[in-house]
DNA sequence: TCCAAATATCAGTTGACAATAATATATCAT
DNA sequence: ATGATATATTATTGTCAACTGATATTTGGA
């Protein structure tokens, strides 16, 4: 890493942190980041995630409740069903960099 | 973001997932957090950590056992100092992100 | 060898998060 | 209005991570 990002005052750097910290617990939740995924390649209702991710049904809508309260998904009915998006283009950014790093094009490498 | 990742199938998915989450929970906390960026920055040895981030130095020696366990930090004992640094260049990268995301050169925005 | 400084480890407590089960709400079709 | 489907909420419980306080280990200097 280049040795130089702006220098940041203590107590705006704690600020940055205490966001930066917010999103990362988000993501940091094998369920909650494969579903993060999933909505940031398109929009999905609840029951197409449910099925792709095999997580049932209130533990997801709890999930996905949190994501709501913090901004990052947005929602959208559709007759029954109810699609989710990402709201928050940080969360893009920040799921296309663990993109790069740990989804490499060719060789996957397990644990 | 662009809607064209590799394809990658699903189990090999949920092992990038669990690498990725694995790291994402180190840098969940605030104060873990800051002290990486601290050590990003350049070595540090464990009562410099200290003084800066302010915690006590019990709590500071296990969450950097736990960095030390988990490979993230490289250490390098000088005399009764020990030197901290950053090991893992993927988390180095995943630094250097929210850096760009919640540090951004002018505006610093607290909240 | 003995003491002080720096760092690490251990045991106990607490608090937050996630899973589950049960129930509630909203929408559509009849 | 009634039933069925999709989604949300609530209460309960179990698990795990982090803080604290006390103690151990390592090192350098007297």
């Amino acid at each position: 890493m280049k040795n130089g990002h702006a220098i940041i005052e203590p107590e705006a750097l704690r600020g940055a942190a205490t966001q930066a910290v917010a999103a990362l617990k988000l993501l940091a939740n094998r369920e909650r980041l494969l579903l993060l995924c999933q909505i940031a390649k398109g929009r999905s209702c609840v029951s197409e995630l449910e099925e792709e991710l095999d997580i049932h049904q209130p533990t997801l809508s709890q999930q996905l409740g949190v994501l709501r309260r913090d901004g990052v998904v947005d929602t959208e009915r559709d007759g029954k069903n109810i699609y989710y998006s990402i709201r928050d283009p940080r969360m893009l950014e920040i799921l296309e960099t663990l993109y790069r790093i740990y989804c490499p094009p060719k060789q996957s490498k397990s644990k």
